[in-house]
DNA sequence: AATAATTTTTAGTCAAGCCTAAATTTTGAT
DNA sequence: ATCAAAATTTAGGCTTGACTAAAAATTATT
């Protein structure tokens, strides 16, 4: 049983993996977790014994198989929290991250599956981020979504322009985006609705604007989501509720 | 900001007090919260000097109004979380507990009463015991309720009889139970739905048979509930939530 | 009232997680 | 290739909350 120290930082190396860090910095951790490097370092040695990451002294981490369930596992919760915070208590998105962070530990299975069946299964948090089934897995997002409403952290291919004319696709031109450009989302700004991409051939980032984003069809990337087990089945039926 | 260790160990103390213990003793305390009577005398001592109990070595605890606070506060968290659990995930009864020892320590005054709000406000929780209101003091119980529905920890007197025939009514008598006797439920059995009863006047603890508890009704017995405190109102509005 | 039994406290450890300061390794710049 | 800067780890401490064993105080028994 990991404790609630562990998971926080298996979330938070989790996070950096999704922003495409790999491997992940123990300062990058330590900024994260909002403790020093020190003891971040230590805490990462830990997490190596314990098999929940691969850890090299000076070079950094990655989850392991194992460590990446239990992350997922707490990803998912925390979504799930969010969710019902937001729609059937009635708290504002901005107010619910705190408190989802507290409940995200709450270790129960079965609560977890309960509450996702009361929610309906969602597959997207107040925020548009996925959330986890309970396999450890992102649920597929419907095929083609707007790229300005596409869940962060997958890999997704543009398969469509909403709008074809010659200003637009030119525009596409100069960005280096065509059909098949395959990218990633790392971050939602909300202050201006700006999407911050990472682009999966050429391995650059670029921020990219409402005007784009909404005018552009994507799918998820098959057959490798950047963060994926190869394990049961993505049914929801798996959970217990009524 | 009292950690969840201390959150225990006073939720541990309002239990003793509401079974009619006071002062509390250390082995009672350790009992309750599964530890050692060497690490709760250490625990005692530190909740004394944060001002949380009042504590006389050798002598045992009592709560004090701040203590109480806390303690009453956690106890409606944890009622409030077994009803939804209960009324809204569709757990069993007997599954609850264990689940809401732990979301009962989520930090937000804000979730409390929201969750509060969302429930519609309930009085009992699903084991008929009364849920403290965001005052900290329980809500003012229907009058004249069944004794075997009656929640625990309160004062109640006895102001009538469902069945007035005689052999009941000498039955009563035998029991030393008339119109007035005050009482106070301390535990509901649940395998066989008796009650564990204690009188106010003799000080002396009975069990009381489903046959007996559901022909009674009780009130709650005014002015002094068993637990209460002299502040703010009561009323449900209090909530913020929608 | 004296002694035995019980309860409570003190003393001394331990593990988890955090910290600062100092060493060490890696990376970057000349 | 070397040296400076940055990143990482080690060393040494601290706090919380737990433990066992031993001492002290209280309660019960004869």
């Amino acid at each position: 049983m990991p404790t609630v120290s562990v998971e926080n930082y298996l979330k938070a190396i989790l996070y950096l993996h999704e922003e495409g860090k790999d491997p992940v910095s123990t300062t990058d951790v330590a900024q994260r977790v909002a403790s020093t490097a020190a003891s971040t370092s230590a805490m990462l040695r830990k997490l190596g014994e314990r098999g929940w990451v691969e850890h090299q002294r000076y070079r950094g981490v990655r989850l392991t198989e194992a460590g990446q369930r239990i992350a997922m596992d707490i990803l998912r919760r925390h979504r799930l929290w969010e969710c019902f915070l937001v729609e059937h208590l009635g708290f504002d998105w901005d107010q619910v991250h705190e408190i989802a962070e507290e409940l995200e530990h709450v270790d129960s299975t079965e609560l977890a599956n309960r509450l996702d069946a009361f929610l309906g299964f969602p597959k997207l948090d107040p925020h548009g981020d996925a959330i986890p089934g309970p396999n450890g897995r992102f649920r597929s997002v419907a095929a083609r979504t707007l790229l300005s409403e596409a869940p962060k952290g997958l890999e997704l291919v543009v398969v469509g322009v909403v709008d074809g004319r010659d200003a637009f696709l030119r525009h596409l031109g100069v960005l280096g985006i065509s059909l098949g450009t395959r990218m990633t989302v790392l971050q939602r700004h909300a202050f201006d609705g700006s999407l911050e991409v990472r682009f999966s051939d050429a391995d650059d980032v670029q921020l990219l604007s409402p005007s784009v984003s909404s005018r552009l069809w994507v799918d998820q990337s098959n057959p490798t989501p950047v963060i994926a087990f190869p394990d049961s089945d993505d049914s929801p039926t798996t959970s217990s509720a009524s």
